[in-house]
DNA sequence: CGGATAGTTCGATAGTTATCGAACTATGGA
DNA sequence: TCCATAGTTCGATAACTATCGAACTATCCG
């Protein structure tokens, strides 16, 4: 992974109203939602949703699937797996007896 | 963890020097490393740092120690990991049949 | 066709961010 | 004490971001 591409995706959930549709999406799972239960259930005006969305879309954090004149919106967990995998890179040498416990089960 | 905490953290890890920054200090470890050497390994101006620094420390992503009139930086590895485990907080609905290979590590 | 619903695009605006050089403070060594 | 080194602060500036309402496109249904 390029460190240009994780910054995109960070930039892109670095943002309250997309963190919330982030954490959404995380907790529906496969399923995902669609842009109109989104913006009920945030409270996100639909242009300002229409314009979140694209962002996490473009960081290629989310997958958009058209449903008749509905867009599904449901999470791309390999993406986020590889962003996570990005972050903790050699994390402590390789040496998880260095790692604190919390750390542990994210890199060592 | 509150959202506005995630989203001060995300914040501070996404811009491309403050990454390279976070990704070093995950890299050494415990050990950290003082401002200058990292001013001089990733090439970053000493004020343009500093000002980086500070926004690494403000997301309490890291720790400051000063050692003589050198500041040692090194990673706050509770905070990453309460930070993960954030993002991911309720994944799948509990149920990992349903999650990925590469999120199963993380999440369920 | 005509109306309603789902989303997007546009233009304007206010706020935030990254960067730089110059000047500053603080510590340690000769 | 004096000098060099380590790091921060300041002010200016250019670039980017989030938000809104209004207008738009596209799809579905009767």
């Amino acid at each position: 992974m390029e460190i240009t591409e994780a910054v995109e995706q960070l930039t892109a959930l670095a943002q309250e109203s997309r963190l919330h549709v982030f954490r959404t999406l995380v907790r529906v799972g496969q399923e995902g939602m669609c842009a109109g239960d989104l913006s009920r259930e945030l409270e996100i005006s639909k242009p300002t949703l229409s314009f979140h969305l694209k962002e996490l879309v473009n960081a290629h954090l989310l997958n958009a699937e058209k449903q008749g004149r509905s867009i599904k919106y449901s999470l791309k967990v390999e993406a986020v797996g590889s962003l996570f995998d990005f972050l903790l890179q050699d994390c402590c040498q390789g040496r998880p007896e260095l790692c604190s416990s919390v750390a542990q089960k994210t890199c060592c």
